[in-house]
DNA sequence: CCAAAAGTGTTCTTACTACACCCATGT
DNA sequence: ACATGGGTGTAGTAAGAACACTTTTGG
């Protein structure tokens, strides 16, 4: 039972890693985790587990990604290891324990275990969906302007995207919608920017076909 | 441990399911599955659990689809259960016992627990990925015609391809390649088709952005 | 010659990209 | 005034859908 928690943090894509007090692999970072109670639900057990390191509310989305079943740091026998996506918007700030930061996931120390591989496929489930469905609202507030939101999905993509282009798809898509409200200009000034919202806050595939679409 | 095993099947998707003879839900079809040994890994149970039914040579492709960890069968306790998505070729017959049979996906009989929903997941995966992979590879023969192809898809999809357009796309994305030999025509004549083969047998994803794509 | 099936050519549509240009605000 | 960031207009591009037309076979 792993978590991989992404946000995007001071303009880069980030993971929740603590670093290992005690061997095995003591001073290493890590996934958060851990095991799951008879009786309980995977589900339960990664809030669990991640409590101490971010509240449930934070969570803006939660998803599974695989089971492993590969010999993992108990050589005594074979240990299942479902891994989790979670998404954090990158306006609340979590408060860490003193074993716990966020890592950049294009520059990660040295890693605990297998848990890079369980990372890069966290970051390539996100990188994917960010494309055909809406689940850019976990990365981002409630509300936003286009630059910030073009900001986080650079981040999250590791590109650079248009703003423009952004705005069209996204609003063409029926993903985002504008407010009547506009934020102030920075100190350098600039026109005052339109807020927008997700208008959906739950996921949705928006572009399910890449191609081979049925007929209408 | 559950396996969803499709193929094609006189023109029409096919889950293989097998009759239960005791209780509990005597009587009902359920997907192939049981449990893993101590020190099993999930690939080798789902091959052991369905050596009755498919042989493993005759399985083209077989992929995770999610662990469930809700209360189910046993009520003595959670069973953790993995779903996973198996392919055959329609060209191969596997040996059944007299219990199995493959049932068409949009018409179901009464399923046993909840397995309805694993197959419903199963075959949303698989039409999802005949889109934007090269997944076909899997349901089809080592060659074959575009008409035959044609067949193929428009069953797994559940609506009717072009065959001038499923060849087109295919092509261009180095999914298929024609071989320099043809197939006779039928009884009532036609033109000879040109033989196809899939350039990889192996999964790769072909179009991997709906949108936001990378600047080149 | 005709029917049948395969394959080609062509047009249309649409989603997306790229980028020039215009707008509103702070200093 | 002018720098700065936001927003609009507008080609251009490429993938795919739709469909007419041509090709090659059997009877």
């Amino acid at each position: 039972m792993l978590a991989v928690v992404l946000s995007v943090r001071e303009g880069r894509l980030g993971v929740l890693l603590w670093r290992r007090g005690l061997a095995p692999q003591a001073g290493r970072w890590a996934l958060p985790g851990g095991g799951v109670a008879r009786t309980e639900r995977l589900r339960a057990a990664i809030h669990r587990h991640l409590a101490a390191k971010v509240d449930v509310r934070e969570l803006a989305h939660l998803e599974q990604l695989a089971t492993h079943s590969a010999v993992r740091r108990d050589p005594r026998g074979r240990v299942l290891a479902t891994a989790y996506l979670g998404l954090v918007p990158d306006d609340v700030e979590p408060h860490l324990p003193a074993d716990t930061r966020w890592h950049p996931v294009d520059a990660l120390p040295t890693t605990a275990f297998d848990h890079r591989h369980f990372i890069a496929a966290a970051v390539e489930r996100l990188r994917a969906k960010l494309s055909y469905t809406n689940l850019g609202f976990a990365l981002a507030p409630r509300e936003f302007t286009i630059g910030a939101l073009r900001r986080i999905y650079s981040a999250a993509l590791g590109y650079e995207i248009d703003a423009t282009n952004l705005n069209r798809v996204l609003t063409r898509r029926r993903v985002i919608e504008p407010t009547e409200r506009t934020a102030p200009s920075g100190q350098s000034g600039g026109r005052p920017a339109t807020i927008y919202r997700f208008c959906e806050r739950e996921l949705t595939v928006t572009d399910p076909f890449a191609a081979l679409r049925p007929p209408r």
